[in-house]
RNA sequence: UCCUGCUUAGCUCAGUUGGUUAGAGCAUCUGACUGUUAAUCAGAGGGUCGCUGGUUCAAGUCCAGCAGCAGGAGCCA
């Protein structure tokens, strides 16, 4: 009964509904407009709701409200007490200029309609400050807030102006494969993929689980990292990037660290290390330039909210320079570019160093460096991003091309101020003697990388790529102190909610 | 995973050397006001003090274990 009644009335409704999506203005739009009493239709949520008079309604375009007048004595009471934070509103008006202060118009309402009541008993967020912790409890809400609204703002313009650079360079967009059956670094947790049974999986006679009986007849994982597939692309499109979601499975709880995440990995055919520091750091103004030129109302918020926040730390926590001056200088200065050797230099020369201040002495050329080394190094030695590069091979993957000295790799790392390590890239080896003997040194079966090797028996060339952490160049962005706020639904040890 | 810290109202937090009925601001509700900008003013409701156990005449407060969260470290992007 309820199925035919239903099936006679949606018809009709679905097609009013669909005129009136699509007469509605965006907000955003909207306020750019020469207030003249135009007729429009916009449609939002409740931010604040002031006086019986004054309704300040989102849509997400913006973070600027507009403000919608209702006439007094025009709406009864029932009405107006529906009227409470972040119920979705219809309100068709008129434009006019707004005679009181901080807009220049507002919207005149002639028809108000509630599309959706909210709560104002259980709805938890409230026109007040919240602390990122709370909101990140209920991150299905929190998009509803104007930092939320600017950091996913900005992560979409920031993905947008990936492709377009990428694009406009006639770099290919490749789709490499999230399952996996290879582990890319030959180190790093790994999330299983598997349909076998939990209890009772089949056993080889050794006691060892026989993947031969799993869905792909062998062990499988989420992917680490798409780059050994892209250099087999790049070495027939000359230049291909990736951009898609990386798994890992380390228990780590940190600020930068998710356990999913996304990953940018251009791959380039014919590009020597100097190359590839050149795109990268291309690639990042690039991209900042965008979101300046698109997002500034966002970042201006951002910055703003950034500057309010660390007037609550102590003098040494606070960064010292606002998000946009940061940014700018980003824009306008190059990074410096030194050898792991000459850090290893800096540091062991470095007050810091002889008054015994590292938690990790600087023991000499061959050490792997620790964050607090790289800190010092960007934000106090140099004070801007740096290019650390020619890396010892003892401390580096296997697929790193090896230098002439025998001892260093051509590895480049970008650090970056309060982020650290935002790239980590190479150029690859492409001499089939070099690769194999590497791998054969660090215990990695060629037999599961045939495919990679066969790159270098057939027209080998040249290489590089590296892999920008899609969310640490958020984080750079907006100046969001914790990974978790740049990600829609983080997905974190013991957290994956929503 | 390791180290440190935190957990009190819907939210943010105060709570003295352990002491009788656990407070504030905001939010919510009721009323007033009406060109407001996180509106304002008056009033009201709202608590298993993270959980479990212990010490004590007495525990929000001291001790232990557990959980959750945060910051730092490692691993990395």
């Amino acid at each position: 009964m309820r199925l035919r009644i239903s099936c006679r009335i949606v018809p009709l409704r679905l097609f009013l509904r669909f005129n009136m999506f699509n007469k509605r203005v965006k907000i955003k739009e909207l306020l750019t407009w020469e207030p003249g009493n135009q007729e429009v239709t916009i449609m939002g949520w409740v931010r604040t709701f002031r006086n019986n008079q004054f309704i300040a309604v989102n849509d997400g375009s913006t973070n600027t409200n507009l403000q919608v007048l209702l006439e007094l004595g025009k709406y009864d009471d029932d009405f107006l007490k529906r009227i409470t934070t972040s119920a979705a509103l219809k309100i068709t008006g008129t434009v006019i200029p707004s005679p009181g202060k901080g807009q220049k118009l507002e919207l005149k309402a002639t028809s108000v309609e509630i599309l959706g009541d909210s709560d104002p008993e259980k709805y938890p967020l409230q026109p007040k400050k919240h602390s990122l912790e709370f909101l990140r409890e209920i991150a299905h809400l929190r998009f509803r807030t104007n930092t939320f609204g600017s950091v996913f703002r900005v992560r979409h313009a920031l993905a947008y102006a990936i492709h377009k650079f990428f694009n406009d360079k006639g770099f290919l967009y490749l789709h490499t494969p999230i399952i996996s059956a290879s582990d890319a670094e030959g180190a790093g947790e790994l999330f299983r993929v598997t349909t076998l049974p939990f209890e009772n999986f089949p056993k080889n006679e050794d006691g060892t689980v026989n993947f031969k009986e799993d869905f792909f007849g062998r062990s499988t994982n989420l992917t680490v990292s798409g780059q050994l597939e892209g250099e087999l692309a790049a070495t027939a499109f000359s230049d291909i990037y990736t951009f898609g979601p990386t798994f890992r499975a380390e228990n780590s709880n940190t600020a930068r660290h998710l356990a999913e995440f996304w990953m940018i990995e251009p791959e380039m055919a014919f590009y020597d290390l100097e190359d590839n520091m050149n795109l990268a750091e291309e690639f990042i103004r690039y991209i900042i330039q965008h979101a300046m030129d698109h997002n500034r109302e966002d970042l201006e918020f951002l910055a703003q909210r950034l500057e309010d926040e660390e007037k609550q730390l102590p003098q040494d926590k606070r960064s010292g320079m606002n998000l946009m001056d940061k940014l700018e200088f980003i824009l306008k200065n190059s990074f410096e570019r030194i050898s792991y050797s000459e850090a290893i230099e800096i540091l062991k020369e470095s007050n810091h160093n002889k008054k015994k201040k590292f938690q990790f002495p600087i023991s000499g050329w061959g050490m792997d460096l620790q964050s607090e080394h790289e800190r010092y190094l960007v934000e106090k030695h140099f004070k801007k991003p740096v290019i650390l590069n020619n890396y010892p091979k003892e401390i580096k993957a296997f697929y790193m091309r090896q230098n002439d000295d025998g001892k260093t790799v051509a590895a480049m790392d970008i650090l970056v101020p309060g982020i650290g390590e935002i790239v980590g890239g190479s150029q690859r080896e492409e001499r089939l003697d070099k690769l194999e003997q590497r791998m054969k040194d660090m215990h990695i079966p060629e037999k599961d990388l045939w495919w990679y090797l066969d790159i270098r028996r057939y027209g080998t060339v040249p290489h590089s790529g590296f892999g920008l952490g899609f969310e640490r160049m958020v984080q750079f962005v907006t100046g969001m102190t914790n990974i978790r706020d740049v990600i829609a639904f983080p997905r974190t040890p013991g957290n994956a909610e929503f």
